[in-house]
DNA sequence: CTGTTAGCGCTTTCAT
DNA sequence: ATGAAAGCGCTAACAG
């Protein structure tokens, strides 16, 4: 159907492995046969074929990308940055949907053995226990970059943001702004970020002699209406709290949601910071303040060093682990627009 | 590296052709070896090499997405679906932005014809002149479905949504909503999408009587800042709009900086509408009614569709055109909730 | 400078 | 029921 080398040469009476070395530019090659190759390449419009270049070479110049979700400001902004870098040095991106499970996460990453890619980027799902399917997979040749939700034990290179300091820096301007009873708004527990950000928030307690209260703490999980009913059931509490700290987007959503349904009125009754990357919130509510994390800069920084892995085998000998900064917008700043990078 | 027939079939005291029947489970292999060859593969995590069928087979079992961008709600919530079908039919999705860049879009759709892909599903850039090379790839035996923004000519596969419809829908919104001068920013002239809003917007102007005033169409580019400073010019003008219809999500929240930055006060001194898939936008500002595209379920659609084209070749004797309602949300509305899908 | 040849790992006749 | 061999399209070592 196609074009292949086998046509071309014919075309040009020339023996394929000429023409090869033509498109290549090898310095085997005269110039006037090369110009010759050149254009009737371009008249036919031959395309190499990727498999057949991929299974002699033993490289696939695509990286695999794996995700829990898409539909999310902060995965789809860091998959930007990672193709951005991508295309510049080359290479394809193949995007995966764990979903949020575990097994599906899991299967996706053995078919990858397959050397369909070079290398792959990964954010764990919130409920992925183990990583002995990526410790496989790094072993076989396959080299590994994770970020964001990276796995605790520091045997992988990440791309991180400053969780710990972005929970305190939240929790304090909530307490500056007046607030006594911060709920921390959490889920996917054993994911490291989830214990970072809420150990910040303990610690700016605990530094404002704020006595700690359990009941603070709400565990949510990945069904928003559930969540929402929880909320709702909290906020109308006697003692129900004078601040929400959500540590992920979702959840700010979800309070939003359950303040409306219950009449709340934020921020005066109740007021709200939460981690989130839609960019036009804050702007959009005068009454959330928000924790901005590259996720561009991640993306680009993940895909950098997982092609210099790819590219010099010699690299795995360190581990990198990157930590990037994040912002904290607050709300009504008047540097706003400056500051969500619009 | 890694373990591939021939390190299979030396294990097991088998030929190769042999292990390759048995895993692929062939009649012609008996029930006994299967089971050795099975559990010998699952054992040594044997993955078949995917560059190495696909050149067999002459099929890769990828699909490619191309799209504008990937930041954008609707962009992400279409390649959500897209992925969902693909994983269901056992295909690969590769990626790529062609980052509104024609120049780009182009030299990506041309390597798209090296093999790797067996199908291609795209929304064209906002300055897309021609498809000639996507008429070329099509030629070339490699499917091609569009969505959202398709080319004019009808002589593709498209998904789509009643632009028209919605166009006249938003703006007859407004005009019962009091307004009396409606603005209407609009980009990427060239777009059928563009087109057929406006031409909704129109109509509904026709129906009311309201007199249509060339100087309230809004020919915004890419660039936000740019788009601002044409809004905030013509937001102090005396005989500013009362309404703003925003054709993208872009423009609304460009209007949103515009008035933040000027202090004109939403909803009361300027109301809007928008086409947006930021589910949030509604509930977070109550002066923005929206119009949502079923973005996930034409990824669906398109995803659905290309397959069907890659597996029963016959099927391009007929192009389908699929038409998706989008869904109106006025704002206060008291079913927000429900009709935000969350 | 150009051509011949041997695979990359897999599937698929065709023999046995 | 199993194996031998050809070949998908390309690259790279080796000859000429």
């Amino acid at each position: 159907m196609s074009v292949n080398l086998k046509k071309l040469s014919e075309e040009l009476g020339l023996s394929i492995s000429s023409v090869s070395k033509a498109l290549r530019d090898s310095y085997e090659i005269s110039a006037e046969t090369k110009k010759r190759v050149m254009e009737m390449a371009e008249k036919l419009n031959y395309q190499p074929n990727a498999f057949a270049r991929g299974l002699r070479k033993q490289k696939s110049i695509t990286i695999a990308v794996v995700i829990p979700e898409i539909a999310n400001n902060f995965f789809s902004l860091a998959i930007d940055g990672i193709q951005m870098i991508a295309q510049q040095k080359g290479y394809h991106v193949l995007t995966y949907l764990s979903h949020e499970d575990a097994q599906n996460e899991e299967s996706t990453v053995k078919h990858l053995q397959g050397g369909r890619v070079d290398g792959v980027i990964i954010s764990l799902c919130g409920d992925s226990s183990s990583v002995k399917h990526l410790q496989a997979l790094q072993a076989s040749g396959v080299p590994v970059v994770f970020f964001d939700r990276v796995p605790e034990s520091g045997e992988f290179p990440t791309i991180t943001t400053d969780d710990f300091d972005c929970g305190f820096r939240a929790t304090e301007h909530m307490l500056l702004a007046g607030c006594r009873r911060i709920a921390y708004l959490r889920m996917n527990g054993h994911l490291s970020i989830t214990q970072k950000r809420m150990n910040g928030y303990l610690e700016a307690l605990k530094k404002y002699r704020i006595p700690f209260d359990p009941k603070m703490v709400v565990e949510c999980t990945n069904d928003n209406n559930g969540n929402i009913e929880l909320l709702k059931r909290m906020l109308k509490l006697k003692n129900r709290p004078d601040g929400i700290f959500a540590s992920v987007e979702k959840l700010a959503i979800a309070t939003y949601h359950a303040c409306s349904e219950i009449n709340l009125k934020m921020p005066e009754q109740l007021k709200i910071i939460s981690f989130s990357n839609l960019r036009t919130a804050s702007l959009l509510s005068p009454s959330l303040s928000t924790i901005t994390q590259p996720a561009f800069e991640i993306g680009r920084e993940a895909a950098t060093l997982l092609i210099q892995m790819i590219e010099k085998k010699n690299f795995s000998n360190r581990i990198e682990q990157i930590v990037l900064k994040s912002n904290l917008i607050e709300r009504n700043s008047s540097r706003k627009r400056a500051k969500a990078g619009l």
